[in-house]
DNA sequence: ACTTTACCTTCCAGTTGAAGGAAGGTTTAT
DNA sequence: ATAAACCTTCCTTCAACTGGAAGGTAAAGT
């Protein structure tokens, strides 16, 4: 299978691919014609990191799990440890996002939006902050 | 004042307001010694930008609200809509996100965690999926 | 057979927002 | 005098690709 077939197949782009065989990820065979070639098993590959790229696991992370899941003496323990990890920094991530999506719905919603100049958003940007350091 | 002063006072590191100037944020002039001198305006400039950072506009909103800001005959309607437009982005990478979490959540939950291999998490990630496209 | 189109190849540059470090000049403190 | 704490520029690296150029190959149309 080409690479075209195989970016179809795994939902993954054909550029993507190529950079997944790049950083190692992945070893397609040859064609004489120089052209990649795909084997199902390949797929299947690419398909388990498109799915773990999905859920946010870093290309590390995906190596990690791409050799857990090669490994049949691993420990569930092992990906289960990985995954809690991500999941925790997703909500790490989550609550920041959640805290800035906080203040700027309060700075929009103060702002009237209209033709005057005068604008809470930036009054609130611009706003020297409680300097803790005395002056 | 020196970068290293301007940097303990608007919480930026130093690296970064050298970074900033060299994209074109802030232009602070220069001793004798060639050392960059930063007035309070320049200080005041480099903590709107921190806490526009902070609130995850990226550097190029950060340039319009700036320039906004420095833009007496701007209308606040202009700030809102960048503003508002930020706040869906936002919106929009926590729905991601709690996506992703509710999917983990599951799959972390459904794993023994233990010396088995037997693993739920590598299962769904190998998973074939339904395949839209016939075979 | 010829041509167009659709693939494929490699290589190089750019993206975002910095951080890290080397090599060296300056200033301040001891 | 000398050491430390600054400062300077320049170059490299990070994640995870994406885009494009220049060129080889294959399949399809005429």
């Amino acid at each position: 299978m080409n690479i075209g077939a195989a970016a179809t197949e795994s939902g993954l782009p054909a550029k993507t691919i190529r950079y997944y065989e790049e950083i190692g990820l992945i070893n397609p065979d040859r064609g004489e014609n120089s052209y990649r070639d795909y084997s199902d098993q390949h797929v299947h590959k690419l398909r388990f990191l498109q799915r773990a790229r999905s859920l946010g696991f870093s290309i590390d992370e995906c190596r990690q799990l791409m050799s857990l899941y090669e490994d049949d003496s691993r420990a569930s323990a092992d990906v289960k440890f990985l995954a809690n990890k991500h999941l925790e920094e997703i909500e790490q991530k989550i609550a920041e996002l959640a805290s800035m999506r906080d203040v700027l719905k309060n700075l929009v919603n103060s702002c009237h939006g209209d033709a005057r100049a005068e604008c809470p958003i930036l009054d609130d940007l611009a706003r020297t902050g409680a300097k803790l350091h005395g002056n």
